[in-house]
DNA sequence: GCCAACGTTGGC
DNA sequence: GCCAACGTTGGC
């Protein structure tokens, strides 16, 4: 079992979102490390920490799991969608998603202000410097600092 | 809204 | 293959 974050702006999908939908296909993803992280690393059942960034406060607002592992994101192949990407092609896709369901949303989130003054943490991929990616492997012990700490 | 950090693109 | 220009991310 792996753990996972996985960012989002809220306007765009937020843990409410996934509440309502109780799963959703995670597409979109258009940089090739966070790729490799879909298509290669995410494994059905891994548990996932879901990350509101530009929100007010950013942090991990609950935790979503992983039902179906990577598959070609088809969002690249439809002129239409604002995900298009031409370079990928359905028989050799470029871009990979992933199926994630709800599992609980936290009352008060765990907000980027307290992992930053949590010693434990201070190695989380979120708090390095410049970091843009927008899935991140986690550790089993930041995973259950940030699950314990948010109720 | 600003801007630093970073990834991608494209001319050479 | 280099690197300047450009677009995007995301905290503040």
């Amino acid at each position: 079992m792996n753990y996972w974050l996985f960012k989002s702006e809220p306007g765009a999908y937020s843990i409410d979102d996934l509440a309502k939908e109780k799963k959703t296909f995670w597409d979109g993803v258009r940089n090739y490390q966070a790729r490799n992280f879909l298509r290669d690393g995410v494994k059905k059942g891994d548990q996932v920490l879901f990350y509101h960034s530009n929100s007010e406060p950013n942090g991990i607002y609950g935790i979503a799991e992983i039902v179906k592992e990577g598959y070609p994101d088809h969002t690249a192949f439809d002129p239409e969608s604002h995900h298009f990407d031409p370079k990928s092609k359905p028989q050799n896709p470029a871009w990979f998603m992933v199926d994630i369901t709800f599992v609980k949303k936290f009352s008060t989130p765990v907000t980027l202000e307290e992992i930053k003054a949590n010693p434990k943490l201070q190695e989380m991929k979120l708090l390095q410097r410049g970091n843009r990616l927008s899935i991140q492997p986690v550790t089993k012990e930041e995973f259950s600092i940030i699950v314990s700490s948010g109720k």
